[in-house]
DNA sequence: AAATCAATAATATCATATATTTTTTAAAAC
DNA sequence: GTTTTAAAAAATATATGATATTATTGATTT
């Protein structure tokens, strides 16, 4: 399991995509090109290349001549991307059960299953790992919606939920019981090989995510 | 009517994701900082940032340590490339009908007239402008969706219409009489607040122009 | 023909220099 | 005292050259 020696761009990339959506990075925030060369310790160059790349995926706002912000929150934003989520992987999920084979059926278990263990941990009250709670909910749905064949879709799909998972982390809580039972009731809805169930529930399931978001911005007025 | 003074990287951006869209710079080929740097007479850190942008809106593929291509075509991409153009513009296209106001049909009935005027042109042979026809062509669907209040949602839409617009221009041939009757229905269902008729009319538009396409793609043997 | 290895080319990164443009600060005007 | 204007400082945009690393090419050997 040779790791592939990431570059000083693509590590700087990651680390500074991961310290806008988990937050450190605040919305809004002017990104000095002095600071964050200090701060991720790569020059001016590598670092322009990164916030070009993070303008263009939309954490980023680069405002001509006047350097590089990241980009702000609202309540419309959040309600724009949740919507985009849904719409993107409400139509994944679709051709991904038209496509998906056992090989695939095998993978969603297993992440589900990862998943499900997670939960069962939070619901306890174990709530030291909501990093890796998080990343388990992301391998869930792209487990999913993996077998759309449709790699631009994936790739769209991506970069949209890691907008909508920031607003996530702003304002993180927990879901418990009734978000592992959505999970539960959309695996069964795939295995069953039942398309409209299953983006049906996916729907109600970023909708009450979405509701739940809302209401602890409001209690944490990140809502402008 | 001040022009602002667009930067030197803001140009070369658009000059190279132009001549990737018009086919000046072949799919697949090899983009060599040298030879860009000669061609569009920017620096080597002003190139590295535009074509790391480009690479995040998918008209540049960037291979670690490898450098920069031009994204290649594929049947595959292209037919993928469609569907997500439809799944958004449709989408778009419903709730623009929804929030549209009068000043909204007004900029839809004018984008309509100047495309029509080209078509009319182009179907009397004079041919001599498929780009300002091109123009016209997005600007009356950007009109379509303009209202849906979703600036997300628009700025993921023109990124894969682009790119969708690549493969047409690639094998650029005019489809003439139908291609204006759908526009025109479109026109109608859209101002009949028919969203349903509208969308339907949409996909079916798109559909056509995608087989338009490929057909032309097969005769180009550009599919590989 | 396949494998090895040196020579070459290209990329990735950085530091630095200059030109513009903003922003800040200070002075002048009303 | 507030607004305008002008100068100074800070920050960005761009360019260039230098270095290290990685790919590619071509020759040599097996």
């Amino acid at each position: 399991m040779a790791k592939q020696p990431h570059t000083v761009g693509s590590s700087t990339y990651e680390r500074i995509k991961r310290d806008i959506i988990f937050g450190t990075l605040a919305p809004g925030s002017k990104l000095k090109l002095d600071a964050l060369k200090a701060r991720y310790s790569a020059s001016v160059s590598t670092l322009r290349e990164t916030l070009n790349r993070l303008a263009s995926d939309g954490f980023v706002a680069a405002e001509e001549q006047r350097g590089f912000f990241v980009t702000p929150v609202s309540k419309e934003d959040l309600l724009e991307i949740a919507s985009l989520r849904a719409l993107l992987e409400c139509h994944a999920l679709r051709q991904s059960i038209e496509n998906g084979d056992t090989e695939w059926e095998g993978d969603l278990v297993a992440a589900h299953h990862k998943l499900h263990r997670m939960e069962l941990m939070m619901q306890s009250g174990d709530e030291s790992e909501k990093e890796s709670w998080k990343r388990y909910d992301w391998e869930f749905h792209l487990a999913l919606i993996r077998a759309c064949n449709a790699p631009n879709l994936l790739s769209l799909h991506s970069k949209i939920y890691d907008r909508y998972l920031r607003y996530q982390l702003l304002v993180l809580t927990f879901r418990g019981e009734v978000a592992a039972a959505e999970h539960k009731a959309m695996l069964d809805a795939a295995l069953a090989r039942d398309p409209d169930k299953a983006t049906q529930l996916l729907e109600t399931h970023i909708h009450n995510g979405l509701t739940h978001t809302l209401e602890a911005m409001q209690l944490d007025s990140l809502g402008q």
